[in-house]
DNA sequence: ACGGAATCGGGTAATTAGGGAG
DNA sequence: TCTGTCCTAATTACCCGATTCC
C-alpha cells in the first residue's frame, strides 16, 4: 500500500512518518498530543496534516506540559497579566488571544490547561466562549478563570453556571488569584 | 424523504467512507453489524444512512468524507450559500461560522476540506484568517475560496498572495463558482 | 449482446491495534 | 520521554470463481 498518497494514516504508517514506534503514536493519541479519528471498531486513523504539523512544531511546544491561554482584547491588561503568570509559572507556555479568531484557534492549537477569560470584550462574548469550552468534550476539562470589570452577582452566577471555575473582578486581586489558581491547578493534576 | 439523498453504496464506497478496507466491510456485513441488501448476483449494497449512523455512534468519531466551512457574518448570505453548496455536494458536511470565535474553533473541530471566506466582516479580518490558515501546517492544504463585495484588483492580488485558491465577487456567479469549486476539489483529491 | 477491467463474496491466515502495566 | 511485551480484538491480505460495469 502506497502511503504517500493517503491522507488518513494508520498508527503504523504515522509511526513511520514520525520515526517513532507505534506504541509512541498510541501514547501521543492517548494524551491528546495527536488528534485522531476512530473506525467503528475503535482503531485510530490519523490525518496526515496533523502528523506533518507535529513534525514542524518546535520542540518547545512538545516539551511544555503546562500552558495558559489569555483571552483579552485589552493589550495592556493582557501583557500585565502575562507578566504575573510568567512569574507564577516560570515554565508554563503562555499565549494571548487579542481577538476572537485567535481565541478559537489557539484553544485547539495550544490546548491550554488554563484559560483566563475576559467577559467584556468588543465583538466577543466571553459567556458564549465559556459555554463552548465547557460543553465540548475535548476542552471541557480546561480550567476557566473569568475576569470582568463589572463584578456583579448576576455576572458571577451566570458565568459559574456556564462552568467557569471562578470569576475575578478587575483590577485583579493578585494575592487571591495566585492562591486560587495554584489550588485549581493542583486539584486538576490530582484528578487527572 | 428526499429521493436525491437516498443512495446505495458498494462495499468499496462504504469502506472509503468509514476509512476501512473493503474486507472489513464484508466482515461487518457477515456478522450483522451492517445491514445490507443484495443484488440478484449476490453482491451487497449498503444504505448510506446505515453507514452514517455507524459513523455517528457515540463512542466513534469518524471524520466526514468531505466538509465545507463557511466563514461569513451575513446570516442571509451564508444561508443562501449553504443551500447552494448542499445542492452541489449532497453528502458534504457544511458548517457556518457567523463570528470570529467560531471560525477559529470550527477550523480545528471540523477540519474542513474547503473554506468559503468572506473578506469583509465586522470585527473579523478575512485576510489574516487566510494567512493563518495557509501558514499553519495543519490547515495549509485547505482550499480557501475568498468572497468579497469589493472585487478590486488590489483585494484579489492580496488574498491570492496570502494563499487563497481564488476570489469571487458578490453577488456570486454561481455557474462559475460551481465549475471552479468542483475543479479545485478534484485537483485536491488527485494530489492528496 | 460481447469483451475486458474492476470489484465482490467466501473463507482463512496473517498482520496490526488497543489497553495497561513495566 | 520513548519503547518492548503480553493478551485479546479489530482489521487486512490473499486466492479464485462469479458478478458488475461500461
Amino acid at each position: 500500500m502506497d502511503i504517500s498518497k493517503k491522507s488518513l494514516l494508520t498508527p503504523a504508517e504515522a509511526a513511520k512518518l514520525l520515526h517513532v514506534a507505534p506504541t509512541t503514536i498510541r501514547h501521543w493519541a492517548q494524551i491528546g498530543r495527536l488528534p485522531f479519528i476512530s473506525t467503528p471498531g475503535g482503531h485510530r486513523r490519523f490525518d496526515r496534516n496533523d502528523i506533518l504539523s507535529l513534525m514542524s512544531t518546535p520542540k518547545i511546544n512538545v516539551k511544555n506540559d503546562f500552558s495558559i491561554l489569555i483571552i483579552e482584547d485589552d493589550k495592556e491588561f493582557a501583557d500585565m497579566l502575562t507578566q504575573f503568570l510568567e512569574n507564577l509559572f516560570p515554565y508554563a507556555k503562555i499565549k494571548i488571544a487579542y481577538n476572537p479568531f485567535d481565541a478559537g484557534d489557539l484553544l485547539h492549537t495550544v490546548k491550554p490547561d488554563v484559560v483566563m477569560l475576559d467577559l467584556m470584550m468588543v465583538g466577543m462574548d466571553g459567556f458564549s466562549i465559556c459555554h463552548r469550552i465547557k460543553s465540548t468534550p475535548a476542552t471541557a476539562n480546561i480550567i476557566v478563570i473569568a475576569m470582568t470589570g463589572a463584578l456583579t452577582d448576576d455576572n458571577v452566577s451566570r458565568i459559574v453556571a456556564l462552568g467557569a471555575e471562578t470569576c475575578f473582578g478587575k483590577p485583579l486581586n493578585f494575592t487571591l488569584l495566585e492562591k486560587t489558581i495554584k489550588q485549581l491547578v493542583e486539584q486538576k493534576k490530582a484528578t487527572s
